[in-house]
DNA sequence: TATCCTGGTCAACGGCCGTTGGCATTCGTC
DNA sequence: GACGAATGCCAACGGCCGTTGACCAGGATA
């Protein structure tokens, strides 16, 4: 595991004024104490609500334990949003059920007990803090990405997997995080089923024309956000 | 335009003693600058980021006047969260360009510029603070559900708006809150055409067996939130 | 036994927050 | 012009926050 410092994490193991402690000896527990109330709050209340002192009490250890160990708060969410989706390795799965593999590969992770908290971790901190958003970006654009557009192929592979992880993603929050009925309740087989149909369409289905070219003006034929055809909603008054 | 107040609500027109003003004469511009304000900041920073303080002096106003128009920050919150998704009538929609009608005016919905920060207020609040998580259940439940579901029809009619809900909340929060790429930069038309067959394949397509009743029991066939077959992943050591 | 490093506690600082109450000013109405 | 309500500013309170630095126990080391 690798725990992420702030920035300026100790390089010379020598002489005694650094003021961080090296890995020393069975610190680890308290470390390990620490990271775990991290994750759970993190996942329970955001980054805001989340209060330094709150992790400490849970593992038992005064707060300055905590700046000590992570350097500080912003420290200590770098080493709890440390993630590895370990995404199985798609080449040897038949094309045809990409989408299944994918959809249950993704409601089990999430399903998988209390042990999980790092992803709800990404999800409930990435909203409101940057730097979550910057690692869920890190971690879609190193793991998801290159994962599912090498199997999804053609030149829109990555666009093939961006639409994939919007779909799981959105999932992922009406079900885990805002429980949004009656998505909340289905029985996971019945969900995994459900999604991967439009998983396997965004793999291997036609898309629209565009190419990744498209990508060069994001309001390209839309004159001020408006659509250039049909309805023109508006919210609010 | 609605109001909310947090509990407590003037009822009595009459005698002094009521500790917020009535509706008054002209002070419905401070009203609107402080909403307008406050819809923003929430917008940008969440519900634990924005602070009254700031709030009113973008509004070019003390805090004090903040309270004493909203009663609280959580009556301040209840009325930036007060959402009109003006959905469409789709009665009158061809079955099979459901997908397409639904997907674009969803887009165009966050797409029309600064105006309609209240759906961003909605994602970036409803992650991190248990109103705002209200509100939006609240929202899907009497406005998303009830229009989709109608058109969807069948006794699978809320199972299916559901599915569009997460699949079409996905792409907001991927493209508009986190921009994750290449999700963020597509240009939106290409992107309705994308998610119009997903959408339409929710709505009409075949879904899988299991029925309403399968709510019943969120984990069956899964014992201790394991698929009972293929992949076991673990995140994290 | 004297000396350090390590793991840990305790108390405090400065700062920002939501919220309150008192005081000034403006404005509509008699 | 007088008066009272509506509108607004100012100063403060109590509380919680992240963070810091001084201090202490204990075990390894010399």
């Amino acid at each position: 595991m690798v725990i992420a410092m702030a920035s300026s994490a100790p390089t010379a193991p020598t002489s005694a004024p650094g003021p961080w402690p090296r890995p020393g000896a069975r610190s680890e527990r308290s470390r390990q104490a620490i990271l775990d109330a991290a994750r759970a709050r993190f996942a329970a209340e955001g980054y805001e609500r989340t209060t330094v002192r709150a992790v400490a009490a849970d593992a038992g250890i005064d707060a300055s334990m905590v700046m000590r160990y992570y350097g500080s708060k912003e420290g200590l969410f770098a080493a709890a949003a440390d993630i590895d989706l370990r995404l199985p390795d798609l080449d040897g799965v038949e094309p045809g059920r990409l989408g299944e593999v994918l959809a249950r590969h993704f409601v089990s992770l999430w399903e998988g007990g209390r042990a999980d908290d790092a992803l709800v971790v990404l999800l409930r901190t990435a909203t409101t803090h940057e730097g979550g958003a910057e690692r869920m970006r890190e971690i879609f654009r190193t793991q998801a990405v290159p994962a599912v557009s090498a199997v999804a192929g053609g030149p829109d592979g990555e666009r093939r997997a961006g639409l994939v992880g919007a779909q799981l993603l959105g999932v992922a929050l009406c079900r885990y995080v805002l429980r949004l009925e009656p998505i909340a309740s289905e029985d996971p087989e019945s969900l995994v089923a459900d999604l991967a149909g439009s998983v396997q369409r965004y793999l291997t289905g036609p898309l629209a024309a565009g190419g990744p070219d498209a990508l060069a003006h994001p309001t390209r034929g839309w004159s001020k956000g408006q659509p250039p055809t049909g309805h023109v909603p508006r919210s609010r008054t």
